[in-house]
Formats: C-alpha cells, sequence, structure tokens
RNA sequence: GGGCUAGUAGCUCAGUUGGUUAGAGCACUGUGUUGAUAACGCAGGGGUCGCAAGUUCGAGUCUUGCCUGGCCCA
C-alpha cells in the first residue's frame, strides 16, 4: 500500500535548508582551500587582531626538509600546528604562523648528483655554484609540490610569505649566528674519526654507508711486555694497515685473563715453546685452537684492571703502546684485547682523545702513508696491508693470520671499502667556560633553561618527560661537530690565521660576510675564494688596521650541518623579524616563540639545535614551552614500513575521507602517545563526522525564519532552554580549559558526547514536537530557536580549529557567503547561561526520571503495545515541574501525578497533527495546541 | 645493549593522593519510527584493566621481573 501523505504535514514547520546531508569533502574541500586564500582570511584575521591590539602568541614552525611529498607524519604534526594555531586565534591571540622549509643539506644535493649521473656525466663536470644552483632549483621545485599539500590540509598561515633557509637573507642569519657563536669562544677546529672513501675521497655520512661482505686479512700479533721477558699481550684485528697507527690496547676491566706458557706447538705455527701469552680466559681455547698450540701451561691469571700501567713495545717500531682500559672491548671474538688506533675507529678515537693519545691520522686521503709513517710511507694502504703482515712474520711478533669474510662498511656508490680516518672538523664546545655565558659553559647554561636554574625560567616541557629525555641528551652529548665537506650548505665562513695559529672572531668580519651573503647568497664565500680576491671578504681597511696579511689567511672551505640552519631560526626567521610593525614583534617581554611543537624524535633533533645556538647566542631557550607528539602507527600499534607493507599516504585518504573526517582522527586521539591509524579508526572518524555535520544540518534546518532580532533573552525562557544554555556553558568551559592545555581529544570528546548526548538524544528529541507543531513564532518555539542559534555558533566556532571546511560552510550557510567563521572568536560561555547547582541538581533529577521512564515504555513496547512515546500516559511524582513540563520532557502524551512510576497506553484521541493523546480534540478535529498554531500561521484550520 | 615511553571493553578515550559490583561515546545486537529517513529515538549485551609475583585489610592505581610495541642512541 501506496504511504499516504499527511495533509497536516504541510501546516507543520519543518527543517528546512540546503545544507547537503552528505558532504562530497574530496572534492569540495580544495575549492575551500582556494577561496580561503584568495579572501586572505589569514591576512585579515592578523589584521583585526593587530588592529585589537591583541596579545600574541607564537607557535614556531620546525622546517620540514624540502624533498618528497607530504606524508602521515606531516599530516599528523601540522594538523596539530593548526589545531593550536586556529585555537589561539578564535580565542582572541594575534597567533601568526609562518610556514618554512629546511632547504640545505645531503638529500638535495644526492637526488642532484643523481640527476648529473642521469645525464651520464660526474658532479666534477660541474663547478660548485652550478650544482648548488641545481639544489636550489630542486629544493624549489618540492617546496611547491609540499605547500599545495600542506595547504590542502586545510592550514591556515602566511602562504605568501614562508621562509627557506636557503633564502639569502636567512643564509646570511645563520652566517650571523655562526659569528656570535665563533665572538663568544665557543667554536673551535679539532679531530674527529669520520668514514672515509678513499675512492671518492670524501668524508661519509651516516646515511651513505652501506654494509657489504668483505675478505679481510685478520691477524693475531704479539705485543712484547715491558720489563718482563717472552711475555706478550696477545691482540686481534682485521685491519693490518692500521698497525703502524697503534698508540695503545685496551683490555676490558671486569674480564678475567690469563698467561699461558706454550709448551708445544704445530709445524706449521708462529706460536715459540717458551714465550707466555696473555689472554682473556674466555678466549683462551680459541687463541690456543687458531694458532695451533699444542700443549701449554696456565701460569698466570689476573683481572682486567689489573693491567692498568703495563706498557707493551710496538710491534716494528721504536715506540710504546700502554694498556688502557676499553669500554667497548668484549670477548666475542678475538683476544679480549683491542689494538687502538686512535685515528682509525669510532671508540679508538673516543679513547685516545681522552687518554691524550696521539691522534693525527697519518692515511692521506687518497688512502696512501703520508711521510711520517716509517717504513710503509707513500704506500696504500690496502697494497702495503701483506707488506705489514710480512714484516711482523719476520720480526716474530705475527702469532698468526688467516682471511676471514665479515660484512664491512663499503661506500654506497663506488662499493669499495671505507675507513675510519681522523679529520680536522669544526665544533661547538659544549664544556669551554666563557664570559659570555657568566663564565659557564654552554653544556651547563642549557641546563639551566631546560629544568630552570641560575636566573633562567624552565621551558615547560609538555608531556612532562621530555625534560627528562632532552635533559640527559644534554647532558651526555659531545661536543657538536658543525662542519661538512659538501656543496649545498651555508659556509662556515672562518679564517684560519695560519701566521698566529688563531682564528678571526671580530663580528665586524662577519657582519661584513653576512652582508655579502644577504646580496649573493652563499655563494658570495666560494666566487670570492676561487677568484682571488678573499680581501672582499673584509670591510674595507679591516685588514691594514688589524695587520692582518691575507696570504696568510686560510679560508675554510666546510659548510654547516643543517641543523644549524634549522637550529637558528629562532633568530633569522623570529628574531629578525620582531621588529615593530613586524610579523613576530612581540612586547610581552616572553621569549621569540611561545611554543614549538614537533614529534618526539625532535628532542634529539630541533628542540635540541634550538635551544643550544639560542643560548650560545641569546643566553636562553628560544621557547616558553615544547609540546611533542607521538608517532602515527598502525592498527596493531606497529610503525609504517614498506617491508611491512602497511603504509598510507595522506593523498591517498584525502581521496577516500577528505580532510576534515582525517582532522577529526588526529583530533579523537591523545596525540602525546603513538596515535594509530586503520580503517577501523577511519571508519569512527567517518561517524563522528556525519554526527557533527547532521546536527548542524538539524541547527541550520530548524532556523529557517529565524534571525537574531528575534532572539529571547534567557531570563525570559522556558527551563528547558535555561538548562541546555547552562549544559552549554559548562561544555564550553571545558573546551577553552583544553585547548589551553592543547589536549586537543580532550575538547573533542567534549563536544561530541555533547552533540550526542546532551542535544541529539535529548534536546532535539524533546524540541522536535514545539519546532515542527507550535505556531511559527510562539513563544516556546522562539526561544527553542534562540538556543539553537546559540548552539549554531558555539558549535561552529569551538569545532572550526577541528574541521575548518565543514564549520566554514555552516557558518557561512546560515550567516551569509561572506562571513566566515574564521574571523570570528569563540561563540560564549556567557556568564548568564550559567545556573545554581539546585537547578542542575533538579534538572539531573529528571534525566534521570526520564531514563527510568524509557525502560518502561520500552518493554511495553516489546509486548507490542505501543510504538512511539506519544502513544503513552505516565504517572510520576512530579517533583516540582509541572504536567506540561513533564510531557515536554518525556515526549508523551499524558502525565498524572502519583507515587511511583507507571507507564500506560494512552487515552482520548490522537491528534492527527501532532500525534499526542487528548481526551478531546477541537472542533477542527485537531488538539487546541495544534488549533491555535493553524489560525497563528494563517493556515486553514482543517487540512484540504 | 642503553635512555625515555606506552599496553583499561571491537574502536577512541576517562579513571584525582590505592577504597564500595571499573566508566563514557561510538561500534555491535534487538527494537521503534508516515515530520533530521544513506537521518533519528529507546533498550540491551560486552572488560579477570598486557602477563607473573610482591607490598597492603584492600591495587587498574605502589614495587620487581617478564612479554609486546614506539622514539632516540650505541
Amino acid at each position: 500500500m501506496a504511504k499516504e501523505k499527511n495533509p497536516y504535514s504541510d501546516t507543520l514547520n519543518l527543517p528546512q535548508t540546503d545544507f547537503p546531508m552528505r558532504a562530497g569533502l574530496p572534492v569540495n574541500e580544495p575549492k575551500w582551500v582556494h577561496r580561503w586564500l584568495d579572501e586572505d582570511i589569514y591576512g585579515k584575521i592578523r589584521a583585526k587582531r593587530m588592529a585589537e591590539g591583541a596579545e600574541k602568541f607564537i607557535l614556531h614552525l620546525g622546517p620540514p626538509y624540502a624533498n618528497g611529498h607530504m606524508h602521515m607524519g606531516h599530516a599528523l604534526t601540522y594538523v596539530l600546528k593548526d589545531f593550536i594555531v586556529r585555537s589561539k586565534f578564535m580565542a582572541g591571540y594575534d597567533s601568526p604562523y609562518v610556514p618554512g622549509w629546511d632547504c640545505h643539506g645531503l638529500p638535495v644535493e644526492w637526488k642532484v648528483e643523481e640527476g648529473i649521473r642521469k645525464e651520464g656525466k660526474t658532479k666534477y663536470d660541474y663547478s660548485t655554484k652550478e650544482i648548488r644552483d641545481r639544489c636550489r632549483a630542486y629544493a624549489n621545485k618540492w617546496i611547491d609540490v609540499q605547500k599545495g599539500e600542506w595547504q590542502r590540509f586545510g592550514a591556515l598561515g602566511d602562504w605568501d610569505r614562508p621562509y627557506k633557509t636557503m633564502d639569502y637573507a636567512n643564509e646570511a642569519g645563520i652566517v650571523r649566528e655562526l659569528g656570535k657563536m665563533v665572538a663568544r669562544g665557543l667554536v673551535y677546529k679539532g679531530l674527529r674519526s669520520t668514514m672515509w672513501s678513499t675512492v671518492e675521497e670524501t668524508a661519509l655520512a651516516e646515511a651513505e654507508v652501506e654494509y657489504k661482505d668483505k675478505e679481510s686479512t685478520c691477524i693475531y700479533v704479539k705485543f712484547a711486555i715491558e720489563g718482563k721477558e717472552n711475555e706478550y699481550i696477545v691482540i686481534w684485528t682485521t685491519t693490518p694497515w692500521t698497525m703502524p697507527s697503534n698508540r695503545a690496547i685496551a683490555y676490558a676491566a671486569d674480564e678475567t685473563y690469563v698467561a699461558l706458557k706454550v709448551e708445544g706447538s704445530t709445524d706449521e705455527s708462529l706460536a715459540k715453546v717458551g714465550d707466555t701469552l696473555w689472554v682473556a680466559a674466555k678466549l683462551q681455547e680459541e687463541l690456543i685452537r687458531t694458532c695451533g698450540i699444542t700443549e701449554f701451561a696456565t701460569v698466570g691469571t689476573q683481572q682486567g684492571t689489573d693491567f692498568d700501567g703495563w706498557v707493551t713495545k710496538h710491534p716494528f717500531y721504536e715506540r710504546e703502546s700502554k694498556l688502557l682500559e676499553g669500554f667497548h672491548v668484549t670477548t666475542d671474538s678475538g683476544t679480549g684485547f683491542v689494538h687502538i688506533a686512535p685515528a682509525h675507529g669510532q671508540e679508538d678515537f673516543q679513547i685516545g682523545r681522552e687518554q691524550g693519545l696521539e691522534l693525527h691520522c697519518p692515511v692521506l686521503g687518497n688512502g696512501v702513508y703520508d711521510e711520517t709513517v716509517e717504513i710503509f710511507g707513500g704506500q696504500h694502504i690496502w697494497k702495503a696491508q701483506e707488506k705489514i703482515v710480512d714484516l711482523m712474520r719476520e720480526n716474530g711478533s705475527l702469532l698468526h693470520t688467516y682471511k676471514y669474510t665479515h660484512s664491512y662498511p663499503v661506500s654506497w656508490r663506488s662499493k669499495s671499502p671505507l675507513i675510519f680516518r681522523a679529520t680536522p672538523q669544526w665544533f661547538i664546545a659544549l664544556d669551554e667556560k666563557t664570559e659570555a655565558l657568566n663564565g659557564k659553559t654552554l653544556r651547563e647554561k642549557t641546563l639551566e633553561a631546560i629544568y630552570g636554574g641560575g636566573d633562567l625560567k624552565k621551558v615547560n616541557w609538555v608531556p612532562e618527560y621530555g625534560e627528562n629525555r632532552i635533559g640527559s641528551m644534554i647532558k651526555s652529548r659531545p661536543d657538536w661537530c658543525i662542519s661538512r665537506q659538501r656543496a649545498w650548505g651555508v659556509p662556515i665562513t672562518v679564517f684560519l690565521n695560519r701566521k698566529t695559529d688563531s682564528i678571526i672572531d671580530d663580528p665586524k668580519v662577519f657582519e661584513h660576510i653576512a652582508k655579502l651573503i644577504e646580496q649573493e647568497g652563499i655563494d658570495a664565500w666560494d666566487s670570492r675564494i676561487e677568484a682571488g680576491k678573499v680581501e672582499e671578504l673584509f670591510p674595507a681597511g679591516w685588514l691594514a688596521e688589524n695587520n692582518v696579511n691575507v696570504d696568510d689567511l686560510d679560508p675554510q672551505r666546510d659548510i654547516m650541518d643543517v641543523w644549524i640552519d634549522s637550529g637558528t631560526t629562532h633568530a633569522h626567521v623570529l628574531r629578525a623579524d620582531s621588529g615593530e610593525g613586524q610579523r613576530f614583534h612581540r612586547t610581552d617581554g616572553k621569549r621569540p616563540a611561545d611554543l614549538y611543537q614537533e614529534g618526539s624524535d625532535q628532542h634529539r633533533g630541533w628542540f635540541h639545535s634550538s635551544i643550544l645556538t639560542s643560548v650560545a647566542c641569546y643566553d636562553d631557550a628560544p621557547y616558553e614551552e615544547v609540546v611533542t607528539s607521538g608517532f602515527v602507527v598502525d592498527g596493531e600499534g606497529r610503525k609504517f614500513s614498506k617491508s611491512l607493507g602497511n603504509g598510507v599516504e595522506p593523498r591517498e585518504l584525502l581521496d577516500t575521507y577528505g580532510m576534515d573526517i582525517i582532522r577529526l582522527w588526529v583530533a579523537s586521539s591523545d596525540y602525546s602517545e603513538d596515535i594509530r591509524y586503520s580503517d577501523e579508526i577511519m571508519k569512527g572518524a567517518s561517524d563522528a563526522y556525519r554526527r557533527f555535520r547532521n546536527t548542524f544540518r538539524f541547527l541550520l534546518g530548524n532556523l529557517h525564519g529565524f534571525s537574531a532580532e528575534k532572539a529571547m533573552d534567557v531570563t525570559n525562557m522556558p527551563e528547558l532552554e535555561q538548562y541546555m544554555l547552562h549544559r552549554l556553558h559548562k561544555v564550553l568551559t571545558e573546551v577553552r580549559t583544553a585547548y589551553d592545555t592543547y589536549k586537543i581529544h580532550h575538547a573533542y570528546r567534549a563536544l561530541y558526547d555533547f552533540c550526542n548526548t546532551e542535544l541529539s538524544n535529548f534536546y532535539f528529541d524533546v524540541r522536535k514536537d514545539v519546532l515542527y507543531c507550535d505556531a511559527k513564532e510562539g513563544d516556546r518555539r522562539l526561544a527553542c530557536q534562540t538556543v539553537l542559534w546559540h548552539l549554531l555558533q558555539s558549535l561552529t566556532t569551538y569545532l572550526a580549529p577541528i574541521i575548518p571546511f565543514t564549520t566554514d560552510e555552516t557558518y557561512r550557510q546560515w550567516f551569509g557567503e561572506n562571513e566566515s567563521v574564521h574571523m570570528q572568536t569563540f561563540h560564549g560561555p556567557e556568564a548568564n547561561w550559567q545556573k545554581d547547582a539546585a537547578f542542575e541538581e533538579q534538572w539531573n533529577n529528571v534525566l534521570n526520571t526520564r531514563d527510568a521512564v524509557n525502560q518502561k515504555i520500552e518493554s511495553l513496547r516489546a509486548e507490542g503495545e505501543v510504538g512511539a512515546n506519544t502513544d503513552v500516559a505516565v504517572t510520576l511524582p512530579l517533583n516540582g515541574l509541572t504536567a506540561e513540563q513533564w510531557v515536554e520532557v518525556l515526549v508523551v502524551s499524558q502525565i498524572a501525578e502519583g507515587e511511583g512510576v507507571t507507564v500506560a497506553k494512552a487515552s482520548g484521541h490522537k491528534c492527527p497533527r501532532c500525534w499526542m493523546y487528548h481526551e478531546t480534540l477541537a472542533e477542527s478535529g485537531v488538539c487546541t495546541r495544534c488549533d491555535e498554531a493553524l489560525k497563528t500561521d494563517g493556515h486553514t484550520t482543517k487540512a484540504a
């Protein structure tokens, strides 16, 4: 049977709106992005806030690296930042947010070199300047791509004026910071153990190293102990070529060692009968077997520490090699003694430096021993290697040799084996006491900023454990090596004066160079050096005034670690742009940034480099507060990786869900820990989105015909409306606190639950009767609409930071195309919405009663007695409400006062218009309320 | 291997200083619904709080160990 349309339907005030139920986010959001840019929403908000003299809130952005597409990690952190910036704007702050990019560094340079190779050429076919130009173009290409993706996230910001670390002004700014650190005596040149390719003749970064199987010549070598007859320390090594650089032997302090007296050996064995050999107890069997010892006696036992002070002779040079404790010595293999060549190993170098051993690297960049090396000087290490073994065999210090295949580091490009070389590098000193820091060291002063102390205010670390995390890193980190032997980066604009063996630290010189870089970019440095115009790098007359001969100067050709670039953005972005009327100008005496917000890996990265450079140059942290987030992991809590095949890209998600849903996913998660991503979780976000959207649609539909001047004063409203405003006051207060403390998921949760529980389940359901059936401008209806009107404004403004697309769509739907929600501030809570505790208590009881009644009605329904609540009559204690109010709240037809709660099928006649039961109906056939409403609104009382 | 950190219903989250049968929303199941209908209401089921010891009259909450993850180092 075809459904017949109720003739009264047309006389009802049913919801009316063009706001579609289906959002079509993937298609519509990009239009909003363009619209916001066209309207310059960001610029307008800022102009408005500045005109108001609003307080500043500066969230400073850690620049993403200008290479590749935005991934989920980017999406997470840029959405979080946008929540914060937008919520600050909404709260009335002036919150400048400037996007930026980290541009220099290896990854871009690699990509460019890769491109060059594809052309069948090598980087040597190009000048450094040409390489840099290509790097610059490459970075710019990705900046354009990332900018589009970033904007698509819905991020508000100063898109017309982003910062780039490769902009000339920023490059100059980076040099200025270097100059400050040099002037403060914090920069020095020293040695560092680096991975080196003798083929490419260059130091390699960690990421350029691969591991491959390599066959090495292993040797057991005897070191004669001084003051003892035929008694030896035995070492084992896979790199015989490092023997000329041996300076010491390391033992493990807590291992037991034994002395074995050789009493018999095989014919091939090099072990001599009568020799006494020291070896770790755990490794003696291996030594005996490998070296062909057939008979022996254990003639001594002692702990590692007992070797302290022992001295041996180098196997083929006339010099000592003393025994030292080695933190890295294990008894997994070898002999429990490790030969130390400080120039040729990470741990060796560290021990060598701590113990004051000779660190000089006697191997040249091309792998040839220099002239200081006796016997083997001028020979290539790989070729000399066998000769070294032969020499030791001849002089009797070799105990055994064999070939051994193991995993060995090679250059990812040439696949040639790498070596460790101690090379000269530039460092920032962590432990140098300097006058500029009140006689304290950079490490001490930075710790004061982290933990609070001295005259420095403690940084607020959120979550709290961040404090300990970065603190323990600063406590234990070595000096900061800031030099790189590369092309794409800001030069270390330092001159070594060979004559005085000092560096030029005059700030005037740095400023002069910075000015040149401001004009010409980083090429200003190299181009003058290469053209032999070094004197141009000095202010006019400076050389003569300071009696410096330009020929004595050795201008450095290294570039800076890119962590200096981004680590100094507090200076060349924030401080440089903070003058009167400029973007970051602040008069509140706070640090340059209120907040840095990044993933927790940045305790080692950007938070770390930023606080060090800021303390080094300005004696204080660059930020008041640091908020960290976790990482995006899959539904099982595992990280995304190619090998697991569980990765997702924001670009795919945008096509299936749209950004507001992705943003809801972020908002619903506690980002202080890792946040999970799965299809199931995204389904939850989609469901939540639909709830919000339908709430908006209900509000818009029922506000049809309403306008601001019809709004009713709170005091004139029915109690139910007052109660709802009271509840709204409560939830908005909660959300404010949540935003203020960056607990976005609490804000989301409070608003979502409010929409579900207070609105959809209760208020909307209860008030549909009044909204649909009362006269259009009846008091009850206008009061209700006034509440809906506040709800519309509060919900859109409070949700605007989280779902900017949908809230703006909603807001403009009601307030007009030219009124963006993003130009507003939070709507409410207004003081007169709040009621006293007794009022709240009474209404909470009403809701409890409602639950009890509903349970009873549900049983009635199960018996098939009733369908909708309007079929029901209820008896209950009125408890201070009128029967009329109970009818409204329970959406039932009849209420009678009684002792307990009972429910029954309503009696009388059902009004065909509002479905409520009445003992009598009006003459027109509808109930008296409907009858009046029909008359007031000018409908014919009897439906045609 | 070291530092930091987490593990409460299918999902996302609450659970103050240890104290009554561990909560919420969503999802799920059932059901109602000619007026929010790819929407909405009502009701219901669902957790030995990662595991194992220990402290305590009493532990999701404290201690130790283990398991499984995450970030950063070596």
